[in-house]
RNA sequence: GGGCGCAUAGCUCAGUCGGCUAGAGCGCUGCCUUCACACGGCAGAGGUCACAGGUUCGAGUCCUGUUGCGCCCACCA
């Protein structure tokens, strides 16, 4: 093939170039004819399609990326497809966002809805809409924000085939999710079970243990007196929530204080209420905190329901779904005073509540002393504003080890088949599956997921029979209880005694997200794809959703297929701004990463990303980014110098010391590269190969040059150096390629047929067969003694191209011999009139230049 | 309370099996308008490797402890 060396090589105009090409020419398509220990596959983290990627996004899959390429050029048929994850509520908040609009579900379908042209500021003023409208603008929305998403990664010259995409609420992944759920409820692994759990009151949903964070909010102590029901004085307890006082079902103490041992199993009765309540005993009560005796509420927080489940306590729930006290006073309040009491708060929301019943027991004397204020964490669902509270609801759950040991250690083992990098990243995951304390709650209250694919039966009264639920045949999947009707049902019996009801909940997005191996290689669908790609090879995700999303998969893939679903789990780190600061979007220090990428070129940002080692947390630093710039242009230009100098004649070989020097030098960066790919260790490999090609360029190819520029077609010297520069140039691409994919592409087509990403990863074997006799040492000494000309000349302030009047090189016999075999190229780049040797024990340069021309 | 990570030049970070006279890049200073590259090149200055012990012929590296920063989990009346 013809060399085609462009005079001015540039960056700008590649990523669009060859984002063409690469598309046109399946470059990165997957096979799928080749046996699974020849594939290569990943699980790619369907990135959230409402809202906007950010730098991190840019950051992690650049890492998978770079592991993909190396895959691909190790010869692997890398299978490497995109998921999209439009499932969810944060698809739900943004379509109510963008739109102005509120699902609500007894609204019926409007065929000819068309959304606000203007959308309400205030939420009170948006419009409700029926379910079915509501997530016809979900999937018009996401599909809008998945196509932005895919010119973006694009654009950052993500390998992916993108002929394989999938969404988290397509009818596919439907289909799978509801069919996963049906063999974990047919194998006994998913069960449903009305149990107080822990609620959001704004979103209207139950939430998972995983999606809880802590806040720390203000409280305060509030000492109330129970008077003993024998009549001998009270028992003072302290508590943050006197407004659950009402709800209040026992008193506890641990059993060893001896403060309270002679009043266990005797009662007290509740202030301003009069509810007869007993004294317990139990562990977990802690005797150093507040007065040491506690009131058990249903529900307050966590421990009140182990302690209401453990102690077998009764139910006195008042707090509804939406965070309100029920209005009518609760049947447990035997008498108008009570029930006037309750009146007063009745309706409210806790805070409020909280106000009036602090009145009641200061008018009634049971408030000991005045509020004492701290701050306390508190549970919030994650993506919620308000303190969750525990409703008691039925949900469904699928065992997850939380109330069993076997099966926690089961998953833990699995862990323990996975390769985890970094390394203790997998003792998060241990963690996390040591400390659950309840099964994974999977059934949300919303509107745009996938619905739980159950009916139940309606008795003479239209109550459900939720023991027994009407499954849909594996062939209708998927399906719309709300919709579609029972096998055996007609519609004409939905919500009738003696009928069906359809299930009203959707899964939630973990339960579905949980299925990406599953999905991704074409579980139940497609047998030969799944037989090539599963389990998978890697799982690249944030070290954040540990809990989430890699605990889930293996739960799933645990049940499903026996197995874990991934050999690899990498995780990556944070970025952090340059105050080393979580980059968010509330702290205001986003940088659009479309913007990044035009301004400093792709490759320029990956080079940062690849310098991030995986796992861990990453400054955002632009000065990487211009390097990486600098580097791009420095591999174009170097480029363009040695494919100048011209091919080497037919069957020329590398002969001369230094070039075979090189070469072994390469061939050693060959195996330290491959060793730290092997080990997704891409920041190493780059570093190595950066670190040798600037070597490369200013002393080997300054040293080299004057003899590859040799005229005569029959100069062995020159053809020596030319085939070097060729082999050289060949492997540092090859090595460059998966970091810097659009520098390296361009270059390879100036001179070499094909892509340089389908090209073969360097083989240090044929390097050290090409430079046979090598020794790198030749190269080092040779670097060392024009480093000392050219120090010379810089502390004479001349010009490198100044001639030198006579150099003496002293050092060890070993120094010596290796430098002289390149004496002739070191004259040359020095501009030298020759070389005297001395033997000596340390390494010495005289250098004794010309005297400056009369001027 | 349990677990994990980090601490090396002004900054961002390498330093793999203990051999180091501790490196790179940025920044800073000086020089070179060199025919691949001024979106460049060459060179220079800059360090008590957080602290205290220990192992060793030898410790940035291994062990013990301390301090500081960060993260995960648990608790949270």
């Amino acid at each position: 093939m013809t060399w085609t060396v462009p005079e001015k090589p540039a960056l700008e105009g590649l990523e669009q170039r060859w984002i063409e090409r690469w598309e046109a020419e399946g470059t990165y398509r997957f096979s799928g004819d080749r046996p699974r220990a020849e594939v290569y596959s990943i699980d790619t983290p369907p990135p959230t399609a409402s809202g906007s990627l950010h730098v991190g996004h840019i950051f992690s899959y650049t890492h998978t990326d770079t592991i993909a390429r190396y895959q691909r050029m190790i010869g692997k048929d890398v299978f490497y497809p995109m998921g999209w994850d439009d499932n969810g509520l944060p698809t739900e908040r943004r379509v109510e966002n963008y739109y102005g609009v509120t699902c609500d579900p007894t609204v019926p379908y409007d065929p000819a809805f068309t959304p606000p042209a203007e959308p309400a500021k205030k939420r009170q003023d948006f419009v409700a809409i029926s379910r079915r409208n509501f997530i016809e603008l979900c999937h018009g929305l996401t599909a809008e924000d998945e196509r932005v998403f895919e010119q973006l990664f694009r654009l950052v010259g993500l390998s992916v085939d993108w002929t394989h995409q999938y969404t988290t609420v397509g009818e596919r992944t439907q289909r799978v999710s509801q069919r996963a759920f049906l063999r974990n409820l047919a194998r006994g692994e998913a069960y449903s079970q009305e149990a107080p759990s822990l609620w959001d009151t704004t979103f209207q949903t139950a939430v998972a243990q995983a999606e809880l964070e802590d806040r720390e909010r203000p409280a305060a102590y509030h000492d109330i007196a129970f008077p003993r029901s024998d009549g001998e004085g009270a028992v003072v307890i302290s508590t943050t929530r006197p407004e659950l006082l009402v709800s209040c079902v026992a008193l506890v103490a641990h059993p060893d204080d001896e403060r309270y041992q002679a009043l266990f199993d005797t009662t007290v009765r509740t202030p301003v209420f009069g509810v007869e309540v007993p004294i317990k005993a139990h562990g977990l009560a802690q005797p150093d905190k507040g007065t040491g005796i506690a009131m058990i509420c249903t529900f307050g927080d966590t421990t009140d329901v182990t302690w209401w489940r453990e102690l077998d306590l009764p139910t006195r729930a008042v707090i509804g779904k939406d965070g309100r006290f029920a209005f009518e006073p609760p049947a447990w309040l035997e008498t108008d005073t009570a029930r006037e009491a309750y009146a007063r708060f009745a309706g409210k929301a806790s805070g409020g509540a909280q106000q009036v019943m602090v009145e009641l027991l200061r008018e009634t004397g049971a408030l000991q002393g005045e509020p004492e204020k701290i701050t306390h964490p508190v549970k919030f669902y994650e993506r919620g504003e308000k303190p969750l509270e525990i409703v008691t609801t039925r949900q469904w759950y699928i065992r997850n080890g939380g109330r069993s040991a076997a099966l926690r250690d089961a998953l833990v083992a699995r862990g323990q088949e996975v390769v985890w990098h970094p390394e203790y990243m997998r003792h998060r995951y241990e963690n996390w599956v040591e400390g659950l304390n309840g099964d994974w709650l999977i059934s949300r209250q919303r509107f745009f997921g996938v619905p739980v694919p159950l009916w139940y039966r309606l008795d003479e009264n239209g109550v459900p029979d939720h023991d027994d639920p009407l499954v849909p045949d594996d062939a209708s999947l998927p399906i719309d209880p709300q919709s579609h009707v029972p096998p055996g049902y007609d519609e004409a019996q939905r919500d009738q005694p003696g009928g069906f009801t359809g299930d009203p909940d959707v899964f939630d997005t973990w339960a579905t997200s949980s299925l990406t191996p599953l999905l991704a290689c074409g579980w139940e669908e497609d047998e030969d794809l799944f037989a090539r790609t599963y389990p998978m090879d890697l799982r690249p995700q944030g070290h954040d959703i540990i809990r989430t999303w890699l605990f889930s998969t293996m739960v799933r893939s645990h049940f499903e297929t026996d197995s874990p679903p991934w050999r690899n789990a990498a995780l990556s780190g944070w970025i952090l701004d340059p105050d080393r600061k979580k980059m968010s979007k509330s702290k205001g220090n986003v940088v659009v990463p479309l913007d990044l990428l035009q301004q400093h070129g792709s490759d320029a940002v990956r080079y940062w990303a690849a310098n991030g080692r995986p796992g861990t947390d990453t400054a955002f630093d632009t000065g990487q980014m211009k390097i990486g710039r600098r580097l791009a242009i420095k591999i174009l230009n170097a480029s363009r110098f040695a494919l100048n100098l011209g091919p080497a004649p037919e069957g020329a070989t590398p002969a001369e010391a230094l070039d075979r020097s090189v070469l072994v030098a390469l061939a050693d960066l060959v195996d330290e590269a491959t060793r730290a790919f092997d080990g997704y260790d891409y920041a190493r490999a780059l570093q190595r190969t950066e670190e040798l090609f600037w070597g490369f360029c200013d002393d080997y190819l300054e040293l080299v040059k004057t003899r590859a520029y040799g005229e005569d077609p029959d100069d062995a010297a020159a053809a020596s150096a030319r085939a070097t520069l060729a082999l050289a140039l060949s492997t540092l691409l090859r090595l460059f390629a998966p970091i810097l994919p659009y520098a390296t592409e361009e270059v390879w087509s100036w001179w070499q047929e094909g892509s340089v990403h389908r090209a073969p990863w360097p083989r240090a074997d044929e390097l050290r067969a090409a430079a046979e006799t090598g020794d790198r040492a030749v190269l080092d000494a040779a670097a060392t003694i024009l480093g000392e000309i050219r120090k010379a000349k810089s502390d004479a302030k001349v010009s490198m191209r100044a001639d030198v009047e006579a150099v003496v090189v002293r050092g060890p016999a070993a120094f010596i011999a290796a430098a002289a075999q390149a004496e002739q190229d070191i004259v040359d780049a020095g501009r030298l009139r020759g070389i005297a040797w001395e033997e000596a024990d340390e390494v010495a340069v005289e250098v004794r230049l010309a005297d400056p021309p009369a001027s």
